[in-house]
Formats: structure tokens, C-alpha cells, sequence
DNA sequence: CACAGTTGTGACCTGGCTGTGACCGGCGAC
DNA sequence: GTCGCCGGTCACAGCCAGGTCACAACTGTG
């Protein structure tokens, strides 16, 4: 899941950074609110945390903004003051959620979790394929009734895989899903990745490789 | 929005078709499979309450069938069993969404509403000619039920083939479609790709040669 | 501090894809 | 007939996408 820290205290900001990259998700950071603007406008994110209060341009600017092009990004609103009138002014804005500073971290990440999974269609919260089994909100996957024990990239591409249903995805299209902005488009991560995958994911082999499209869940039938 | 119960416990099919009508729906009800299949080639619906056990034409069995012809009806599968195996199996026979029985009545209408609000996401674009089916997106490429392993110019190829519909494609055509512009245009890759497509292809032959015009898909006649 | 887990990198390997050219066979033109 | 052309078949060789591996940087943790 990418998510956009929009929030000008610095130390706040990478905070919340730190905390959101722990549950696995690609988090970038904007200081201002017009260095957000360029990020949203350069990238796909699922969930913007934004501060109301940014300098340059305005988080009730900014959200209006994206209400207006109807992205796909949702919306959680931080805000100082924590007046009910604040509350009904930010979503009357078109945010999604609203949490007031200060705020308890988790009640933070568990937001942003329940918003990036929100999208459009209830996505079923269990995905498989065969004898795996993945569930997304609780981070638990299992092959055969066994636990496998996958690091958070790990997770995060077999995540993206099982959402495709056998679609081929591209080492772009993970890059983008899975990892931050800042990422080298020519690393060689994914492939490593994809490997440590299929390793701890063992026989027979669930993931498939279509030439020059990407990897692919299933496949040989 | 309009709806088909299918399933064959009378009271709980109509406590269903009732609970969704108290929601504006349309609700139409079929007691076991062949009616059901009745149902929905004689008429268009939004969603399809599938149980999955059905007396006559079995729930899986539908579910395939509508996936086959890229219904847009979307399926919501019940199922008595609430395994993970039966959730992911349903899931792979083409169902939108899955709900275990025992259900909680308001999540029942919740996910039917979401589904019909989820415009026909786009089903799987199917090409094909007699035995042979080929998923542009997932790129895959059955014949006579058997998965077949092409490599990404002997798909391309077939693709185009395929999209002509018996229109024949002269060599010229292809290389502008499946190779980039610096190929040099007397090459003879794309009689050779040809016929390594045509081994893999196997019997009956499924490409036919045009003379000075190209090549096109149908067998003899 | 040591230690363990995660991630990115670069080097190396390999198997399959792909283009080519040589050769063959059939068919129509003459 | 037979010549010429179009297309089929085949073996070969180079190349490159992708797999594998070891290692180093970094992080969090006790």
C-alpha cells in the first residue's frame, strides 16, 4: 500500500513515517503542501495523511482538489484543534477520516489500514490461490495449513499478486505498488524478491513468470 | 438494480428475496439450478445470490458458465461449508464476492449492493476459435483444454490472428504489429515464428496460409 | 555491544527465444 | 516438361530476460 505523509513538523512527519513502514507500507514524505501537490500529481497513492494546517498551499485546498479530479486517493485528515466544527468542515471537504493531534499512533495506523482498504469493491479480506491462504488485514499467511513467516516486501508482492487473480503483474507495476517513490526504476529488487518468495513459498510453485509481462499467481492450470 | 436468488431451501430463499426487496431491489427467486439457468438466459441481472449447493445444475457449475460467457452478472457465492479451500475455490470459479452460511443478513444486503455498484468491472477480454481460447490479459492460451506454452512473439502473433477474425494477415502487417519498427522488412522471423506456432498449435490445423495475402485463423473451409 | 532479520546490489549463469540461412517441395506460368 | 517463386522446415548460434547467490548496509532488539 503507498501512502503520502503530508505534514510540515519534520519530526512528526517522519514519525509517522517510521510507524506506517513498519506494517509494510511505501511511504513517502511531503514537507509543504506544495511539494504534496507535485507528489500526488507524479504518483498513485491509496492514502494521503494530511496535515490541515500546511504551509504553502492549504490541506483544505489540497483535499478539495482532490475531491474535484475524484481520485482514488483517500483522505485522512490531521488536524490541531478538535472541535466538532473542524471535524464536519474536513469532511465536509471530502476527507475520508479525521483525527485530531495528539493522536495515539495506533488509533493512526489502523485508520489509514481500514482506508487503503476501502477501495471501490469489497475486496473479500481473504485472498488464496490452491492450498495458500492469505489474509491481508492480519498479515497471516498460510500454505497447507503451515505458517509462513514472509517479510513485509515479501508479503506485499504476494499480496498484489493474489489481487490480480492471475493477471501478470510487471516489476513496474510492483515498484509502484509496493515500494516508494524513491526507488531506482532499474534495481534488480523485484527479481530478488520475487525469489525469496518462491523459496519460502516451496513446492510445487505458485508463481509464475510470463516473459517480458512479469509474475503471475498460478497459471499451469 | 435487479437481482436472482438461487437457492433451494424455500424459507431462507424467500427471507433473502424478501430482505433485498425492503431495499429496492428487483429480486426474482430459483429454487434449483435448471431454473436458475432458465432465469438467466431468459433475462439481465445485476447480481446472482448463488448457493453453491444446488439440486439439478450445481452452483459451480453456473458460476462457470457465466463467467464463460463474460456475463456481466455478478456472483455472490453462499456456501454452507465456511472453509477457507471452499472460499478460495469459489473465488477461482469466477464469483465476485462469498459469504458463508450461517450469514448475518445485514452484510448479505451489504454485499450485494456493493456489488451491483461495482459497474461491470471489466471481465477477462476472451479471443477464440473453435477449441481454442486465449486471454489477451492473463496471457494465457488453451487448446482442447490443455494450457499451452507460447512464447510472447508466437502470442502476439496469434493474438492478431485472432482480433482479424479470419481476415487474412499478411507478414507485412505483423511485423508492424508484433515487431518494433527497426526490423528490417525482408526478415523471415515471421515465417519461422509461424511455424513454431503452428507445432505448438498441434492438430487440426487452426492456420491457414492465404497465398501472397498472409495467413488467417480457421481451419479447412 | 552483538545478533538476527530484512533489503538492495552486483556478478555470474543458463535456458529459452529468436533471427538467419540453407534446403526442399509444390504449384503456376510459359 | 521445367523454371521460378512462394512458402515450409530445420538446425544453429547469439543474445538476453530472468534465476541464483553471496555479500553488505541497515534496522531494530535484547
Amino acid at each position: 500500500m503507498r501512502v503520502l505523509v503530508a505534514e510540515d513538523h519534520e519530526r512528526l512527519a517522519r514519525a509517522v513515517a517510521a510507524g506506517l513502514r513498519r506494517y509494510g507500507m511505501a511511504v513517502d514524505v511531503a514537507l509543504d503542501g506544495d511539494s504534496a501537490l507535485a507528489r500526488l500529481g507524479a504518483s498513485r497513492y491509496d492514502v494521503v495523511v494530511l496535515d490541515r494546517d500546511l504551509p504553502g498551499v492549504h490541506g483544505d485546498e489540497i483535499c478539495r482538489s482532490l475531491a474535484a479530479e475524484r481520485s482514488e486517493s483517500r483522505v485522512l485528515m490531521l488536524t490541531a484543534a478538535s472541535s466538532v466544527q473542524d471535524r464536519v468542515e474536513g469532511l465536509g471537504l471530502g476527507a475520508d477520516d479525521y483525527l485530531a493531534k495528539p493522536f495515539d499512533f495506533s488509533e493512526m495506523v489502523a485508520r489509514v489500514q481500514a482506508l487503503g482498504r476501502r477501495p471501490g469493491a469489497p475486496r473479500p479480506e481473504l485472498l488464496g490461490y490452491r492450498d495458500l491462504t492469505v489474509d491481508a488485514e492480519k498479515g497471516l499467511a498460510d500454505r497447507a495449513g503451515r505458517r509462513l513467516a514472509l517479510s513485509p516486501k515479501e508479503f506485499a508482492v504476494l499480496e498484489c499478486l493474489l489481487v490480480a487473480e492471475g493477471r501478470p503483474v510487471s516489476a513496474e507495476e510492483l515498484l509502484d505498488r509496493v515500494w516508494d517513490e524513491a526507488t531506482d526504476p532499474f534495481t534488480t529488487t523485484v527479481k530478488a524478491t520475487i525469489n525469496r518468495l518462491r523459496v519460502k513459498l516451496g513446492d510445487p510453485q505458485l508463481i509464475d513468470t510470463v516473459r517480458e509481462r512479469g509474475y503471475r499467481i498460478g497459471g499451469q492450470r
